[in-house]
DNA sequence: CCTTGAGCTTCCAGTCACTGGAAGGCTTAT
DNA sequence: ATAAGCCTTCCAGTGACTGGAAGCTCAAGG
């Protein structure tokens, strides 16, 4: 299999992959005419690599989670531990998010979005201490 | 007013002071030492921006709040526009996060956690395609 | 006067996970 | 033979800082 047919089924750029294999999370292995050369194995962890990284975990964390899923002697609660550190932090960050838009819809709904200079957003940001 | 007096009352960091000068949202005169001297109007402008980027906004919405700040002919649909803007960016965000929290707990819920190398995650990374 | 420590300066490099582009080799079809 | 479309490597850029090195300035103490 050449790149753009892995690139074609992983769902994955041909420059991700690319990028993959340079820090080593995958080794395709190489045709004389120096293309690489994909097997199934390659196309299943791109695969995983795909879906983990479409659920936010991190390029560390998917090294991690890959060699859990090719280590026969794994415990579960090893996968489990990162994918709850992992739920953890996107509760975090979901929460954050939530403070933002709560603060913002408000502002907005307060703008009267019209010609003249006056704003509350504008004041708002102005008036404001840094929000930690 | 130094960097260092400065940092501290508009909770941002030196380096983050200089870096917004380097991309020239702010223009600190400088002393004859070389020391930046920082007025009050700097002192506006940073606190401004610390907490627009609290807010989520990015440095070039920072940039044109900043000029939108300063524009006395401004007109307040100009502002709303950008936060309306925003807040529609970060609805998209929050909504992709909680999609990835609920697949993510789920998996997380149907994991023993124990001492088995059986994982319903690993299953699920590895079965599933990339999510679009 | 000298030293010490804190604070200031610039500049370079690194973060994260790609992505774009250039320059050039290989393959396939016409 | 040539053109199109693969493939290769390498370099640079993204956003918004952050860390660290090397060196200058200032204020206080001995």
């Amino acid at each position: 299999m050449n790149i753009g047919e892995i690139a074609e089924r992983s769902g994955l750029p041909p420059k991700t992959i690319r990028y993959y294999e340079d820090i080593g999370l995958i080794r395709p292995t190489r045709k004389a005419n120096g293309y690489r050369a994909f097997r199934d194995t390659d196309l299943h962890k791109l695969t995983f690599l795909g879906r983990a990284r479409a659920l936010g975990f991190s390029i560390e964390d998917c090294r991690a989670l890959l060699n859990l899923y090719e280590d026969e002697s794994r415990e579960s609660a090893q996968v489990k531990a990162i994918a709850a550190q992992h739920l953890h932090a996107i509760d975090d960050k979901i929460a954050q998010l939530l403070g933002m838009r709560d603060t913002l819809s408000d502002l907005v709904e307060a703008c009267q979005g019209d010609h003249r200079p006056d704003c509350p957003i504008l004041s708002d940001l102005s008036r404001a201490q840094p929000v930690r």
